[in-house]
DNA sequence: TTACATGCAAATGCTTTGCAGTACT
DNA sequence: AGTACTGCAAAGCATTTGCATGTAA
């Protein structure tokens, strides 16, 4: 089965019509190894493979696929939002100097102790940052 | 001593000079008890105490707070920055409904294993949040 | 006096939206 | 055919910046 045909199933089986520009992100998002990465840097990485996309489709497919499960929002900062194509739970460090987002493995991170939730509320997710800079 | 002298003393350490503006954000954010709030909820504030002050200079003086060590910066999953005037190490529950961040008392959590951190690098600050929205 | 702060408006940067044209099922 | 997607430009929102005026030491 190629590469195209199977990111087809998987856009269809989380309910997004296969477009010809879904199709090409999802080669570059879900073939590929772990990334965190905006808009704009997917933009650049678009353009650098001779495709082009409007920033609004980007955005829009991002959220396409963020609402859908494929992908994770990471805030950082308080400007952009980070995409994280690594879906499980983990954790990571910020690198403020470079601007970027390291994983952190979960089997490094227990939490004990955990603290009761406010009544009637589940929790969505759990966002742990470490910031770090240079010594 | 009076409550305005000790917030002039308060902002003079740190090394902010005391115009009236600052001596007035100080008296809301430095001698009541725990608050997050943005840049705009303050703005509301203030002009419910019958006061009124830009926003930029708003905005530039929580940055000036913020950098100074007064106040902590605590990103969410939303577009605005939310402020702490709780500087101590602690972390967040985000109702995502309510849009507010709820404290976590210290003591509720416990890391073991803490990640190496990378070469040359040191942790600048540790973002625990965990997004929390009605069942 | 001299450097810094304020206030306004304009600029910025990221993201979303409206809408006309286009493509998928 | 009909619904949904794309692309562009315009709008939106939080935040920052430029600049003339005002204020603290």
């Amino acid at each position: 089965m190629s590469q195209k045909i199977s990111n087809i199933k998987l856009l269809k089986k989380h309910g997004l019509k296969p477009t010809s520009q879904r199709v090409f992100l999802s080669k570059i998002l879900f073939s590929g190894q772990d990334m965190h990465f905006c808009a704009d840097d997917l933009k650049k990485l678009i353009l650098k493979k001779g495709y082009k996309m409007s920033l609004a489709t980007i955005y829009n497919n991002l959220q396409h696929f963020a609402n859908a499960g494929l992908l994770q929002r990471r805030k950082v900062s308080s400007s952009k939002i980070f995409f994280d194509n690594n879906i499980s739970n983990h954790y990571h460090f910020y690198d403020e100097e470079k601007k970027l987002l390291i994983d952190i493995p979960t089997s490094s991170i227990k939490f004990s102790n955990f603290p009761k939730l406010p009544e009637n509320k589940k929790i969505t997710g759990v966002d742990l940052i470490i910031n770090i800079n240079k010594k």
